[in-house]
DNA sequence: ATGCGATGACTACGATTGTAGTCTAAGTGA
DNA sequence: TCACTTAGACTACAATCGTAGTCATCGCAT
């Protein structure tokens, strides 16, 4: 199962995993400037969300808020675990080094790394 | 341009990268066991990879012979930047976070980020 | 010589995706 | 009260994708 959540529904999750419980227009206004998607479509995105079961509704007078059911976490972990899986036949090493090899990891990121590391080593 | 291949063309791809110049007959042997894909099937994702820039034909009696245009480091480059942007807004650090807190990396995969590491910090 | 199997060309068809449009009810400002 | 705005419900429509089917042709085995 693990529902598949398409790239222009993933930046409405997005928004709703900054702020949980908001009306269509209030997602809409959020990613105005950014993605330049009339009302109409955000609210498509926003049913297909809910028919999919990545987000659930509650009224609020006329209208309906918006929360996530899948968390932030939870698909991030899903989605990286099959993509690695899909190209780089589950192996994460290779995978970093591609992305170090294309645009050079940033200092910050090093160092991450370099800490994530040390405690996987235990 | 950078052509997007699906899932599907991906795992024709994946068998030309491993041995280029193959035949669709070829190609739809390899694969039998593994994705059970009718031959029709299989010429068809050929035909669209061809369309799309990422196979070039060469005549071959009456059949043609499929050689990758894209290389293989090329795809997975590219398609690992997307990812780390679509998903972790291009931060590897937290998608490796990810993967090992949710498949657990195995010592061969530590040892080789330790490798890695160690050669970008120069 | 001829029927048969393999080949490429073209076509099909439902699901998903991106990006809306239309219709209807209901609240709101003048 | 009444035109307007706004919300949700339903509909649209072309592109991509997964998964084939049909058709015409051509070489090979009998």
């Amino acid at each position: 199962m693990s529902v598949t959540i398409s790239g222009a529904e993933l930046e409405i999750m997005k928004v709703l995993w900054r702020g949980d419980g908001l009306a269509a227009s209030d997602v809409h206004a959020k990613l105005t400037g950014e993605k330049d998607w009339t009302s109409r479509t955000v609210k498509t995105l926003l049913a297909r969300l809910v028919e999919k079961g990545a987000l659930t509704t509650e009224p609020d007078g006329r209208r309906y808020l918006y929360r996530t059911v899948i968390s932030e976490t939870d698909y991030k972990t899903k989605a990286a675990g099959r993509f690695v899986d899909r190209i780089f036949a589950g192996r994460a090493a290779p995978l970093v080094a591609h992305l170090a090899d294309s645009r050079g990891l940033s200092a910050a990121d090093i160092a991450d790394l370099e800490t994530l590391l040390e405690e996987l080593k235990k």
